[in-house]
DNA sequence: TATAGTGATATACTAAAGTATAGTGTGTAA
DNA sequence: TTACACACTATACTTTAGTATATCACTATA
């Protein structure tokens, strides 16, 4: 029954629910944009903090990826005017609210994974 | 409180979660993956119908896509021994699951865009 | 016999995403 | 004064994703 309302809430398919998608999607996708979201979920960081958190991440695509999601208001920066300057980057409100999204992906995401074990086990 | 929620279980954070959103951010990126679901949500349908169906596809992200969303169960791939042969591509649980996630992420895109153009009416 | 449809695959290419490595200007501590 | 931390930026490169175009084996219809 729920799933028949989703169903014919894309049914009615307005383009305007396609762009939503895509927004989302494009917040989400890529290879370092989660495991940034994960990294200011509890609180703002610094830079040099995030990029101790998440390994392998490069110096250029934090500050790109920053960059964008600042772009695109998920994460806010704040400048400090000590010396030298700190900045701290923070999940706006829209950012931390995608939570409910991931919790959805992670539903579906384990979900799945046991419907393809029962299928091996067959 | 709801936010809250969710907030811990990513905050417990064990592999499989990550995993697990991975897992379903796999199935939904790309340029062609959503398109697809989206054409066979209704109803099976055949690999010319859902070429037809998408605008400037070409049959070789097509059948990739087909073949790839069929590794991972999304899509159940059937062979009616017709002449000539017929092929019906349909969407598994799973796939019809996924719903849910996109609705999610209809919520959010929208809700972000609303929040979005309030900042700039500032 | 020619033409078109079905369900694809092969080869070669371009564009987008991501990596590697080095360097900048500022300040602090030894 | 040497060395290191912070918050980045620049340049060049590789890898992955997606596109363009042609072709295949088969069958039905004109």
């Amino acid at each position: 029954m729920e799933e028949i309302l989703g169903i014919q809430e894309i049914k009615a398919c307005p383009i305007r629910y396609v762009l939503a998608i895509n927004d989302t999607l494009n917040v989400i996708s890529g290879k370092w944009k989660l495991p940034i979201i994960g990294s200011i979920l509890f609180g703002k960081k610094r830079f040099t903090e995030i990029q101790r958190n998440i390994a392998k991440i490069t110096p250029r695509m934090l500050s790109k990826e920053l960059k964008e999601l600042e772009l695109n208001g998920i994460v806010t920066r704040n400048v400090y005017d000590t010396t030298p300057v700190s900045v701290e980057y923070e999940l706006s409100e829209s950012g931390k609210n995608i939570v409910e999204v991931l919790d959805k992906m992670v539903d579906w995401g384990l979900s799945h994974r046991k419907s393809i074990m029962g299928e091996n086990q067959k």
